[in-house]
DNA sequence: TTCAATTAGTGGCATATGCCACTTTCACGA
DNA sequence: TCGTGAAAGTGGCATATGCCACTAATTGAA
């Protein structure tokens, strides 16, 4: 019983889920390290790179994430250089964000970071295990939890 | 374009990891919402509750959870009366926790609030696919991360 | 044109997590 | 027995996320 400290293997999809995340994350973010990115802001920092100026709700929308928790996320990647936002020309409701350059060379530079994370994972659980756990992870992330307060 | 903003679908496992925790977390969160705990937070109880007053040492390692992040998550739980901690007898360093009969209580309370939502999930994604996923998770928790930084 | 409803963000507050620097206890070997 | 190093937590600081109450800008209908 030294390190079966696992009584009950949570049959919670919820709780094995984050469990698995914090996991990953530190993993992610120990290879992530010497570029002084965390895996959220790399990814987020993809995000904005692979979308045309986009508009924080559109990336909030893509990332499933809260509009202002990807607003208080955003701070310190604004504060740092990496990224920055602007009015929309024709809605000013609207605010886009684009990568500055400085925010550029550290995307380039994480990405090859993020690389090694990457393989070294893929290494270890199989590529296409791998493949396989991402479209059930997306699919989860597609789902529609709805109606039960009668609508 | 409209809803389908997601141009590169992100193969890095810890984004959609990540993502799906987002999305997932919600869901229970708003399910559980009634007894006035967070997801984490359940499941935190319901570890505490499984385990023989349970040193907090213990439980950041079933939960693959930082220390010191355990301290800080059980607090509310301690300020609200769900749990309360002692030193253990013989080694003073170390400090066990119990659910107070309260947090006894409400760890029912929300067992069945929890009840739904694991049941709703699975309705969706099927039981078979939600073990295997929890499976496949319980995996990448068990991975060994390391050697890289030449030992 | 005018005003109510809607849309996009912001700010404040609270929890979730990590890392690091300490402090307190123990365990052990000299 | 003393002193050094390991083990278990705590506190402070920073990011990650959410919800709610608001504000600013738009859109639409009367």
């Amino acid at each position: 019983m030294t390190k079966a400290t696992l009584p009950g293997l949570t049959l919670c999809n919820n709780a094995t889920l984050r469990r698995a995340g914090r996991k990953l994350g530190r993993f992610y973010d120990d290879v992530l390290a010497p570029s002084g990115l965390k895996g959220t802001q790399y990814g987020l920092l993809y995000q904005i790179h692979i979308g045309s100026e986009p508009a924080m709700g559109a990336i909030a929308e893509a990332l499933i994430m809260d509009l202002s928790a990807l607003g208080h996320t955003l701070k310190p990647l604004i504060r740092d250089g990496y990224v920055e936002a602007f009015a929309d020309k024709d809605d000013r409701r609207v605010k886009r964000v684009r990568l500055t350059p400085q925010g550029g060379l550290k995307l380039n530079e994480a990405t090859k970071l993020w690389t090694i994370a990457q393989q070294r994972f893929e290494a270890m659980v199989g590529k296409d295990q791998a493949a396989k756990l991402r479209a059930a992870l997306d699919a989860i992330a597609a789902l529609d939890f709805d109606m039960p307060p009668a609508r």
